[in-house]
DNA sequence: TTTATATTTGACCGCTTGGTTAAACCGTAT
DNA sequence: ATACGGTTTAACCAAGCGGTCAAATATAAA
């Protein structure tokens, strides 16, 4: 039946999600995936014919909820300096549940490009600048953001956020000599990185 | 000879080097390495038994490069702020010349988090916040920089210079839609980077 | 109950993989 | 010349890979 179905489905689609996730696309094997989805290995190929056709799926899933966390910074009717805190504070609780995430999806984007590309094209990121004029317009000039520097911002916040998990492999093995604990270098890090940025873009 | 096997050796190591930085550990293969090497795939394993042994010592020398951009800069005695100038400089130089160096390190030591600890143990990542306040004991007093948020700013250099290398494939994908040039946004990048920590950090 | 359809399985296939082996090759010291 | 050491090769192997297939099973309509 379709909610039968569905469950297998689904269940497939976790199991697929954590091995990719864990393994990497070249890494993982269909086997484990079946495995772990408490299935045969055929059924993984009647669900999903192929390891690509299984891969992209799981992976445009994974770099849209991850995407999706930049987008409500838009719409929402607040102060520029409360946007950054608020960002910071979503973008950063929702990678500590989902640690494994952003190395994983710029692993594979870097190893194919071209995977990125039909997302990034339903974000329209060359309308930020106009945006941030319309929405913030009367307080845009207490801060140095020029369109000029904007992307340089931009990415500067991506990495403050984004890095600590994408190197937490290291991170984990310097933070031990120093003595400092991981889980609250994060906590402390959505205030930390939010005020830092402030900082230094304000006049 | 010695010296033809030194040849051998290094064409194999550079070959290597190219195809793990490429494809990664996973995604490599013994066959291409050789080929690329112009050798036979028997003559590989003749020099580096197996593929992990070869693979370990390929990341320890490309790690081992990455890191060691991290020292000078204790050894140097001019003022912090030129410190850091200097590290974005020669870091996102570094880089710049080896723009996939930093993914595929970040992505195996999250595949493999154990392989980065002998590495760590060498440099004395606890110790910095006293070699800090040795070197620049008399101009500390100007900046917020205390032995608890230098794990923060610490991450946030490194994440600033390392973080638009790492996500180059998304970075590339979003600059094209905002008529941005990757090249000339890395070059913008030390200065910018370097200023906007400063004026941060600074009271 | 029978029939038609969708789901699940074990066995299987061709190919690629990392790794091995025995023989050929080559410079050199005797 | 030849005997010897390290170097290089072609041929080969078992294991593991993604993927297929025909048969078995479950499901629901007739």
């Amino acid at each position: 039946m379709t909610e039968n179905d569905k469950q297998t489905e689904e269940k497939i689609f976790e199991a697929a999600t954590d091995v990719f996730v864990e393994k990497g696309m070249d890494g993982a094997r269909m086997q484990d995936i079946a495995t772990h989805a408490g299935i045969n290995k055929a059924l993984l190929h009647y669900y999903f014919r192929t390891k690509d056709q299984l891969f992209s799926k799981v992976f445009e899933k994974i770099a849209g909820r991850m995407f999706s966390k930049f987008a409500p910074v838009f719409d929402e009717k607040i102060p520029l300096e409360e946007k950054i805190r608020f960002f910071f504070n979503e973008h950063i609780s929702f990678m500590k549940d989902n640690p494994r995430l952003p190395g994983f999806i710029l692993n594979e984007i870097n190893r194919n490009p071209a995977r990125i590309k039909k997302l990034l094209s339903t974000i329209e990121f060359g309308k930020i600048w106009t945006i941030l004029c319309e929405q913030h317009k009367d307080e845009l000039h207490k801060y140095n953001i020029t369109q000029e520097n904007l992307p340089q911002i931009m990415t500067t916040i991506a990495s403050m956020s984004v890095f600590p998990f994408a190197a937490k492999g290291i991170l984990e093995g310097i933070f031990q000599n120093m003595g400092v604990n991981f889980d609250k270098y994060i906590e402390e890090r959505k205030v930390f990185a939010a005020e830092f940025v402030i900082k230094s873009i304000t006049k």
